[in-house]
DNA sequence: AATGAATGAGGATTCATTCAT
DNA sequence: TATGAATGAATCCTCATTCAT
């Protein structure tokens, strides 16, 4: 009997790849690209450093690839979040709960610093990053662009493309800094702050 | 002939020290703590690996060391920046420019990202990092503290921390992205958001 | 239609063997014998390497079993050439045709350098490469040896023994050198070379 | 005190590169090129392995680095060899006396062996190879050339090159025959062939 | 008979660190 | 103080081999 038209073989390869990926996040969030080891993710994932290089042609490979998955997956969530809204109004306030509830995932703002440096460092891969970086900024063809900040002229457009370049950095940074200073910036103080920042970019 | 009173031998001592740490600096940044190789840092400063040896324990400790020496740096200009004020509003004003005009020191918002890393990943380390770090917050005792938030009862106080510990993990933040995305984030850019994002945490 | 009385089943594996053996010569002259990689081979026989394990216990297994499949061929074309030889004398030429004629069978001088060294470094094989060996020697229990030097004394034979000993050596050296100066020794060049040399090991 | 003006550490640098070598010389003949293990080179020189990675960039160079020195050292000894000779007929018997023996060096006709294949196999390293390679067969810019073999026309340059080229590889092929079949192949046997073929190469 | 996923031992290479000079 | 030769642990990656399907 089989599920998804998928044979025992395959399955066990898909489920190996999401095992991989999910250990490789773990360990990478935790000792950054260069300080990770890939037998350490091939233990976190119950295989051996083999079967990482089935699945990935390298360290760098598997670590793009996380990065593109994660992507796609941070984009669904906020699809759906969006989708129900009916109002541009009710769609910024919905985007804004998305961005403050950072605690969600607080591997996420690490993991794409620790993608950004390694963008900076490896200037070879850096197209590959782009290229699935652009879909978190513009997912559907901008349609969602439309949805959250309506109409805009050119000026507008660069204006709002500016800030939202600043959103993730800016996530990114404080949740680095409450890793470092857990008691001035408790996770209630960041969604304060969160939210004054999304506010002074995005409120009129 | 000014000399400090040092003999050619402290002064060349000296010169090495300085000349390690300008290298270290330039070789974490571009490459990472984990990615510098003492090497190279050696040669940037025309010295050997050996030299390292015998001005920092390891490679660790010169990184360590290297953010001690920048955090001081940084209070030294930060503080010669207030010294001329006379009003708590002019201070708060040189403070803002002190930390929008992140184009002086491209370098530090970057560092400082390593060190966090670097704190996260190290706890052994950690302690170190956080008495220089400690330093950047309070200079001079508190006395800058008052020069440019005045009085404070407690819950003020917490929300000036607050407020304080956001502002250098957003610059950091961005700085990266805009090597990232140099088009969308553009200096100019950079500068319009910590602006806003400045007066958004300390405007009343 | 010939099926040699096999069924689909049992044609279709000694596809697939001959296959593996053909793609085995390839590869392991192309890259030698450590430097060949089953999965080249397999698929150059458009096969995986799972099925060089159903007709092979080891990589160093195929490597033998090529070398008396190989062997055995050599020695086929050697007796067909000379069957049809009715005097000492024209067995001899058509003997030393046949080993002037390099250009024939280019890789079988460089397989040979690979099996003799393999040997030289694996004397647990030496022994199955022996064997098939001397098949080449004295094919035929000795009936192509008297056919080409008659009736000799134990000395006359010590001697015959040597030359021919050296011959396949000879061959194979040239061979590899004409591979790396192809220049200065064409193919023309090693046949003359070849000549002169075999009539100075056999000619009176 | 110094030998040679050299310090002590400049004699244990040129101590160790030649232990290096000599021990390269030893696995390599022993195990071929993809079989040696830069381990057991680096503890046959009592050395470690990054000690090898101090004196060569790899185990390529290596390899290469050897075959240039042993080239090195095969000229020097023909040359000395031919330098107490008087006369043409006196020349060409010290080189077929050079050259029949072996034994001097038995290492030397594998290594050859060993080079050619890995040229065959890498393509990169080819030309480096036949540099060192071209100043066996020329050495002293045909000074040794003219000794030998007189003045020649360009045909019977022609010929003499092809015999030359033809020498090597002659007895790199019966070395290895001999380690395969040491009873057939004996040393004296060896000697007996290679005159004969030396003969039938450079006599009229 | 053949596939392909997975293993795991093994090897080249790097690099922080030490130490004699 | 500074050098540079040497160390050796650490790590990425390869590839022959196994085994469930």
């Amino acid at each position: 009997m089989q599920t998804n038209g998928l044979n025992k073989h395959q399955r066990k390869n898909q489920d190996t790849h999401a095992r991989l990926l999910k250990a490789a996040e773990k360990i990478f969030v935790r000792d950054g690209y260069e300080g990770a080891q890939l037998a350490e993710i091939a233990a976190a994932a119950n295989r051996t450093k083999g079967a990482v290089y089935d699945h990935f042609k390298s360290k760098e490979d598997l670590f793009l690839a996380l990065f593109e998955f994660r992507t796609r997956g941070q984009i669904d969530r906020l699809l759906s979040a969006l989708k129900t809204c009916t109002s541009q109004k009710q769609s910024l306030e919905a985007f804004r709960n998305f961005f403050v509830a950072v605690e969600c995932d607080k591997t996420w703002p690490i993991l794409m610093l620790e993608f950004k440096l390694f963008a900076l460092r490896h200037p070879k891969s850096k197209n590959r990053l782009r290229k699935a970086f652009l879909m978190l900024k513009e997912p559907n063809d901008g349609a969602v662009y439309r949805q959250l900040f309506g109409a805009l002229d050119r000026k507008g457009r660069a204006e709002v493309d500016l800030s939202l370049s600043a959103l993730g950095p800016v996530v990114s940074g404080l949740m680095l800094e409450s890793y470092f200073e857990p008691e001035t910036l408790s996770e209630e103080g960041i969604r304060r702050i969160l939210g004054r920042v999304f506010d002074a970019l995005f409120a009129r």
